[in-house]
DNA sequence: CCTGAAACCTGTCTGC
DNA sequence: TGCAGACAGGTTTCAG
């Protein structure tokens, strides 16, 4: 479900706070349930409860798509994949007797303050990992997108020798991590370059476009509190200033040409005809 | 090295 | 109304 934008949103909500939910910072764990065994990819969920309990939220961060628990020893990874999503509730343990868990809980924290975080996750894709070292889990993943020292030199050095398509390039997060099926269909868009283009054959100009794309999409999408679609609605609103995704057959905002939908890599993509031509010997 | 397909899951929507 | 099939913000694994 969630891309940077999203995932970012969620980690500014435990870090400060949202719209409702109370902020989780400085709070002390008593306590975690697994619920759909899977989620936990580490550790074993005997031993979760037990780890977690007297550590303290020190920090929450993002890096990719991952939301990062800075607990007092341990670091708890969080993956949402495609439709997992957090929720902090005041609830103890306890008061589940009385009040039944809404569907699709798979992992529960509880603070000492009282307050609950909920991983909820219908497709029970998310997985969480709960590490003494970040790194084993985080370490293949290429650069932050709106780093600072993410130049669209960086970005060049990336595509370049590289001739695979360049959306599928793009969502690959050892190679850049963040950008998922939305905002890579969007920058696309914006910077006029075709998803199936040869990066190795893109010009300089063109990289600047698509870094220019990339920091344009991700930016305003954190600014909108992400996008909202499907039967999940979290707040963010992104999903109403969508150029391409989610719209073929509607004209493009530049040049009224009706968006095209095809298939690449197993993945919906959507794209202008007219603005984004296809790249020589491709077709579509 | 690369691509494509399948697997992991549940729910919604579309078309017959 | 029912039902089959396609499809969904992601990643991993395996075959070729």
């Amino acid at each position: 479900m969630p891309e940077l934008p999203e995932v970012e949103t969620i980690v500014r909500a435990l870090k400060f706070g949202g719209r409702q939910e109370p902020p989780v910072i400085d709070c002390v764990l008593t306590g975690g349930k697994v619920l759909w065994v899977k989620t936990l990819a580490n550790p074993p969920a005997a031993l979760f409860s037990q780890r977690l309990t007297g550590q303290k939220v020190m920090d929450v961060t993002r890096r990719g798509k991952f939301i990062s628990l800075n607990l007092s020893d341990d670091t708890l990874l969080i993956h949402l994949r495609m439709s997992g999503d957090i929720r902090v509730d005041s609830a103890r343990a306890e008061d589940e007797v009385d009040h039944p868990l809404p569907r699709h809980d798979r992992l529960l924290l509880y603070f000492e303050n009282g307050l609950r975080l909920a991983l909820n996750d219908t497709r029970k894709f998310a997985r969480a990992w709960l590490v003494r070292d970040p790194a084993v889990v985080l370490s293949t993943l290429g650069p932050e997108p709106l780093d600072h020292e993410f130049s669209a030199e960086r970005l060049g050095a990336l595509l370049s020798k590289r001739q695979r398509g360049i959306k599928s390039l793009l969502m690959d997060q050892t190679v850049l991590a963040g950008m998922g099926n939305i905002y890579t269909d969007e920058a696309l868009h914006l910077a006029r370059i075709h998803p199936l283009a040869r990066p190795d054959q893109l010009t300089t100009a063109d990289i600047e476009h698509l870094w220019l794309a990339i920091q344009s999409v991700l930016k305003e999408g954190i600014r909108r509190n992400g996008a909202s679609i499907d039967w999940v609605y979290r707040g963010g609103d992104f999903q109403n200033y969508f150029r391409v995704y989610g719209r073929s057959g509607q004209p493009c905002p530049v040049c009224g040409t009706l968006i095209t939908k095809t298939v690449i890599g197993q993945r919906g993509t959507h794209y202008c005809p007219t603005c984004q031509p296809p790249p020589p010997g491709k077709r579509g």
